[in-house]
DNA sequence: GACAATCAGATTGTCGACAATCTAACAAGA
DNA sequence: TCTTGTTAGATTGTCGACAATCTGATTGTC
């Protein structure tokens, strides 16, 4: 009998690479806001059929990032002031809800993954990675989710993600990099390890509510001269 | 210039047909949780081709009634009494902010569209449909997420939703009919009418409370003895 | 010039067929 | 008997072509 527990192996499907690489497309802002997509033109330059490019799109409009209009086409959601608010008020909801599951669970795997994601932030810091900086940062802030051993929630978290990361990659690509230099997570990191768990859920609630106040007010200028998407 | 508003365009699309006639099967409990999907079997019936039928495969995959393993088949996703209780909890959450939201923005259409929604619950209980009862009892129940104004705690309402209709409906068609004859919406309603707030919220906690505790112990009681799907 | 009808091009939706993969049954060898 | 290799059948994944629909330009009429 063999021990060892494998990790399952990789979907190996066309489709689950083309929602991988369209996903950090739209994520990281390759694609904007607004904009259609042409299913000839990237089944071409993709090298594969429609079909499967179909339906890694319908899945990516189900994930919330895509929109479809029957007969019209495929488009990159767009992004008003009112979504990010939205999202933002919800996430408030769950991070309480998700720390206060966590919290019980914590042990020594959960402080050490805790800090090899806050490594993970700091590196890309270093590097000037501001995409990379975004990835790593929800990626520390999910670790409470995949912790509160609630599938629903972490589900509804992976899907709010996808949107926080594409609003926060749009507002840093637009601002051009001045990536904040010192270690805002620091203080959620040492809370997280404490024993007082409602500071830490206040503290959540605070520092979240920082980067937000900034994107909101990025989109709300973008509102005022609304563009068409490509 | 015309000044009535319509209703959107139906979508014509074979695919949003599908969508419709597959949920309703598994909602309903048509399909049974781990049942397999077969592609062909299926299509053959709808008189379609397996393509629109794949594409709504994988907006229901998404949607989180289906589960698909590549090369191996789509399957109604199994029920657990650790979903069951998941859904739950995070249900509690979200009704508590939903409320919140939700309070300040009452007026006259929301009172009419309560009491019209709690009515059809009646009908529904009067002419012993439990199908429709639970579809209905769940409809009054999301007034409160359509009300909030909150288009990302909107979705995850409806998603939850889905599995919430499977779970009960589930546990309705094994109960086989014991239609609950008084009304349990009655409170509800008046304090969703009313003006304590918090004495809303703790209703609506424990009101779904009880319904959860019947269903999770029907679940567990499945758990003693799984049974393959199909 | 304003407006409606028509039409060509482009794009999405759907189909039927083929390729890749899995499953289960069977055979061969230790 | 157990394991391993093979094979046939069924099912999923992918492809290229056709049908339905939309868009914008053009034409014709008033």
């Amino acid at each position: 009998m063999v021990k060892t527990d494998f990790s399952p192996i990789a979907d190996t499907t066309r489709r689950a690479e083309i929602v991988a690489l369209l996903r950090r497309a739209i994520l990281t802002g390759q694609l904007q806001p607004g904009q259609k997509l042409n299913e000839l033109r990237i089944s071409e330059q993709m090298r594969v059929s429609r079909a499967p490019l179909r339906e890694a799109m319908r899945e990516l409009v189900q994930e919330g990032i895509l929109t479809s209009i029957p007969y019209a086409g495929t488009f990159v959601i767009d992004v008003t002031a009112k979504d990010i608010d939205d999202a933002y008020s919800l996430n408030q909801v769950l991070d309480e809800f998700a720390i206060e599951r966590t919290w019980p669970q914590r042990d020594q795997r959960f402080f050490d993954e805790l800090d090899r994601r806050h490594e993970a932030v700091k590196q890309a810091t270093r590097n000037l990675d501001t995409t990379r900086q975004i990835e790593t940062a929800l990626q520390l802030h999910g670790l409470i989710y995949e912790w509160a051993d609630n599938s629903v929630l972490l589900e509804t978290w992976q899907r709010l993600t996808s949107r926080l990361q594409m609003y926060f990659a749009l507002h840093q690509h637009a601002r051009n990099e001045p990536v904040p230099a010192e270690d805002v997570h620091e203080t959620y990191v040492q809370l997280m390890k404490g024993t007082d768990m409602r500071a830490a859920q206040r503290h959540a609630r605070e520092h979240i509510n920082l980067d937000f106040e900034q994107l909101l007010s990025y989109a709300r200028s973008l509102e005022q001269r609304p563009s068409k998407g490509a």
